[in-house]
DNA sequence: GCAAAAGTGTTTAATATACACCCATGA
DNA sequence: TCATGGGTGTATATTAAACACTTTTGC
């Protein structure tokens, strides 16, 4: 049963929108879903959606993340709040967004009923879409860009046991420059939060190579000491 | 004359705060109004105030800064967006929260009509705030901590011309820590984007100190160039 | 002439950069 | 055995850190 709402004053309406990046076949990717609905219908866009009765921010973004995908416990935070009266041609929408990273991809089938296609575009090949959405993305990635430098970003993008290279690979996808890998393996093992595991990868070709994970403790010890994580 | 505005679902209301930081008397300050008003009538609390119709999330915190402060140009960038239902006794108000740097303090007088009554406070030494706005200034001295490495907020906070001393003292009271004089001036003049005036101090006491100025020309020649700020 | 703050260089340590060959595996 | 990608060390350049005395001014 609905009941309407009145106010003295007009109101914008807030929604939040998600950018979730994802990792994999050597590019970063974006999930974005088909709209069905006016404005924009047929366009993608960015997952969001209106804020519930009785919810907090990131409430709603973990709820919208959810409901898309499954997922429950990624890196997310919040990215920032676009507010400008014409950005929906409905009505004055507020929309406060968040950044999502994933190491690992759900199955994005069109699971039935009324769940919105959904897809993963490669960074680079983004098709048009909706309302401000390519500007909040832009947003996303000039702070993945900055932040990967000095925060361990890259873990959250990357499986629980990855290789120095593939770690590596991901760096130079990112901000775009190569790195050279004996310097990237010195700097990254010097820093001591990693784990070396005893396994290695089962490949078709080359030598296999060595597993490591991200080993938070020795991270957090670090930061307590004033020591922070810098490429 | 008012009309009354009806909605199907529950709406948020939408406030901007303004986190406004200056720094005199060797100390940064954060300016705070003394509310008048229930809730939290009798306490200081950021300057701020909820959304107009048609405007924008940034022109909404230039007004809020105008009306407290009469200044029109200050460095200003969006902090956060808190949104807990609970942060506001009467009912659910997402604040988005801008950060504002002053290099001036206006005469902040009691000029005369409704203005609150508006003070500066030594960070060290806040009062109890209403709301959630002691978690809104911490996050804002988190985020002008961790920036002023990296970015050139410090000249914001300083009068056009200044001393090394001053800029210098100004980010060890940010820092928390001392600096050594030598390699300060060092690092700061070998960056380039200084200039260095033709005048200096008339002090009381010690040697004049020669006059400096940010040299934005200069510093955005040198991000051009890929070469970053950092201290 | 003295108190107060400004200004100035050098030595050493740490970190960043550049660079090329051998190794282990699967086909 | 060869193609493929993994793994390793050293020399040099750059940057950071530590440190103490002289200068200029007002009183």
């Amino acid at each position: 049963m609905k009941i309407d709402y009145t106010y003295k004053y007009p109101r914008p309406a807030i929604s939040v929108d998600n950018v979730m990046l994802g990792y994999a076949d050597g590019a970063l990717k974006i999930l974005l879903v088909h709209r069905t609905n006016e404005p924009y219908s047929g366009k993608w866009a960015l997952p969001g959606g209106f804020l519930h009765e009785g919810e907090s921010l990131s409430e709603c973004s973990v709820r919208i993340l959810k409901e898309k995908t499954g997922l429950e416990n990624p890196f997310m935070e919040q990215l920032y709040t676009f507010g400008a009266p014409d950005r929906d041609p409905r009505e004055h929408i507020i929309s406060v967004t968040y950044f999502v990273l994933i190491n690992h991809f759900p199955v994005v089938e069109n699971n039935a009923e009324k769940v919105d296609q959904v897809a993963w575009f490669p960074w680079s090949e983004l098709p048009d879409v909706a309302f401000d959405h390519a500007a909040i993305i832009r947003v996303a990635i000039d702070r993945i860009r900055a932040k990967i430098r000095y925060s361990p970003l890259a873990f959250e993008l990357l499986p629980e046991k990855f290789t120095l290279s593939q770690l590596q690979t991901l760096f130079e996808v990112i901000l775009h420059q190569t790195l050279d890998r004996r310097n990237f393996r010195k700097k990254l093992l010097s820093m001591n939060i990693l784990q070396e595991l005893n396994e290695t990868t089962t490949k078709k070709v080359g030598k296999p190579a060595v597993l490591y994970a991200f080993d938070k403790k020795k991270y957090d010890t670090m930061l307590q000491q004033q020591i922070y994580f810098e490429l």
